[in-house]
RNA sequence: GAUCCAUACA
């Protein structure tokens, strides 16, 4: 199982989804038990290929060995699976059928409604997941930011941003920074943009961008080309 | 046991 394992991860991960799939029914033809490590990267792989019949053949296989109970890792893999097949309501009754969530359980729903475009139904889950004392992670606030960010709701955004500072968060987090100045970039507060941005302890192509788009975004050209300059001096290279 | 999940701009 280990060795089949292995395998079936790493092609499920280097971008071979097909041929981990097919690896997997050879597992099965050979009648080697698949277990909750072999399930959570199938699922990976079915996901990449958003196949939705696929993904219920295999909820099926799992919860015939109960797999889903045994480790939470897979009921939060089988929602991210049923997230990237575009089927929210089937992750939300997986959701609802774990008698245990932790933080990625709550975030892997929350996140996966925003890819679904369901902004408020993602508010709504992590206003209850905050309700159920359940302490959120740098990821979730990533997720929930780009929800206001979508909506527009900067007043939540700005409480969000409230509970991250407390927490002290941005530190550690570049993906975290980035969402923070790509909110306020976006609308307009480009202030508050530049000032986290230069509280970030480092600085990607990605917050680079967030920032310089919302100068451009808002005719501020002078402080975009600032931007761009800056950004090739810290050494970050253009693809 | 080199096998397990969610996140940012465009």
């Amino acid at each position: 199982t280990f060795s089949w394992n292995s395998l079936i991860s790493a092609y499920a991960t280097r971008g071979e989804p097909r041929f981990a799939l097919s690896l997997f029914s050879r597992m099965e033809d050979a009648s080697v038990h698949p277990d909750d490590h072999t399930f959570v990267s199938v699922f990976k792989a079915c996901s990449h290929l958003k196949d939705l019949k696929r993904a219920f053949e295999l909820h099926t296989k799992a919860v015939k060995l109960s797999l889903s109970e045994r480790n939470i890792v897979v009921g939060n893999a089988l929602i991210d699976l049923y997230i990237k097949c575009n089927a929210p309501a089937r992750a939300r009754q997986v959701f609802d059928s774990l008698p245990l969530k932790n933080v990625i359980t709550w975030t892997s729903l929350v996140g996966g409604f925003i890819d679904c475009g369901h902004d408020l139904k993602a508010m709504e889950l992590y206003k209850k997941m905050t309700f159920h004392g359940v302490i959120p992670n740098p990821i979730t606030f990533v997720c929930v930011l780009k929800a206001c960010t979508n909506t527009g709701d900067i007043a939540n955004g700005q409480k969000v941003h409230a509970e991250i500072e407390r927490r002290s968060l941005l530190d550690d987090d570049v993906f975290l920074g980035s969402a923070l100045v790509d909110m306020y970039a976006k609308y307009g507060l480009l202030t508050f943009a530049q000032h986290i941005f230069d509280k970030l302890p480092s600085h990607n192509v990605v917050s680079w961008n967030s920032l310089m788009q919302g100068y451009i975004q808002y005719d501020k050209y002078k402080e975009a080309v600032r931007c761009f300059i800056q950004m090739q001096a810290e050494g970050i290279c253009l693809t």
